[in-house]
DNA sequence: TTGCATAATGACCAGATGGTCACTAGATGG
DNA sequence: CCATCTAGTGACCATCTGGTCATTATGCAA
């Protein structure tokens, strides 16, 4: 937790602080991530920095909490909206995950980073604070949807689910940069996201 | 491209340090990766590294070179057996796959790794130097198979198909560890891979 | 204006990095 | 036994890292 001093700070400054750790850490995995470079971008001092957060992992889990707040408040904003049967709560879940997703590409960066394997000493931390996090918003509002309907086993549906949802977000986040218009990315995945869930739904074969 | 000092050297030693190379690099990221700990662990001077290869990145993408060339032959050897229809192939292409990561978990860990986002300018390189392949292993074994079985365009099945594989296999390399016979996680694996195949033929819905 | 408390600073530290190069040990040929 | 050569070495270099702390700047009360 970030010490006292950086809550007394004014908005402006803290503010450009989170902007410079989002920044730095969205570009670069933690290690490689530069104090230096933070302490620049917001534009204060080596010693400054130090007087707000303890250390660089203070910093670093100040700004992943901050990023996870934020995703976890647009998600939980779409709740109400969850309603009919497995496929269609899917359907409105990721979408909703996708817009906040191409609205936070840096954000987007940072998320990702953090929660990939790569069984270095802050991925393990992470996973220590994080581990009721992490896929269990997804299984939690999946869970109590009623599953008559489906011929399988139920957690085997929602991994399904899980992977296709995972490739076609990083499909098009790769590709975002090629969109003009940030209504025409959000048009696109909403679509092609609708045939893979039918294609799902009614089989592959003929 | 190692220097000619390289391919003088005795077999073990060289072996010795591809072994050192891809532990280091599979553990750690390029940039994390420490030349220092390589010479350590092959036992050899800083030195003489640096005459048996240009640079870190010329060492790096000679140990990625051949880890996929590895991967490349074993894939290779198991053409032949790849008969039947979109499904089947898909079966025993992954068995192999599979396989093959079990018996080189390092060797996995390294590919992930150099293969996965993240902006980094050697990612960027090493796109450059592997654009041919990545993905097109798979698509080029698959796009010749006959689809007229499938009710939907051949892209959108193939990755469906790419991506549960994906899942399935950093869940299994996830857990290799907690199987002691490694036959018992081959079993497994290909168990729950054909339940998904199933899932996908029939569809979700009853 | 003075005195005091707190905030901000950046030179500095020890340690690590990729890479170099003057040197040495050992083999080879005469 | 010497002379020559070359493969191997590790101290060394510049540069970077996260983090510290003596010094300075600032704001405020009297």
């Amino acid at each position: 937790m970030p010490r006292k001093s950086f809550f007394q700070l004014n908005i402006n400054k803290r503010n450009r602080i989170i902007n410079a750790g989002l920044s730095e850490f969205s570009q670069y995995s933690y290690n490689e991530a530069s104090t230096n470079s933070i302490v620049k971008k917001a534009y204060i001092s080596k010693g400054s920095l130090f007087k707000y957060f303890i250390n660089k992992e203070d910093l670093y889990f100040y700004i992943l909490d901050y990023v996870i707040a934020d995703l976890s408040r647009s998600l939980k904003d779409e709740l109400p909206k969850l309603k009919g049967d497995l496929f269609q709560i899917v359907l409105i879940y990721a979408e909703a995950e996708f817009n906040w997703y191409i609205e936070n590409t840096n954000k987007y960066r940072l998320l990702k980073r953090a929660f990939s394997d790569d069984n270095s000493s802050i991925y393990i931390k992470t996973m220590e604070r994080y581990k009721l996090i992490g896929d269990s918003f997804y299984y939690k509002i999946l869970e109590n949807i009623e599953t008559q309907i489906l011929n399988w086993e139920k957690e085997k549906v929602l991994n399904i689910l899980k992977w296709i949802l995972e490739g076609l977000n990083e499909k098009f986040m790769k590709e975002a940069d090629q969109y003009s218009n940030i209504n025409d990315i959000k048009d696109c995945y909403f679509n092609e996201l609708n045939q893979y869930i039918e294609m799902l739904k009614k089989g592959l074969y003929k």
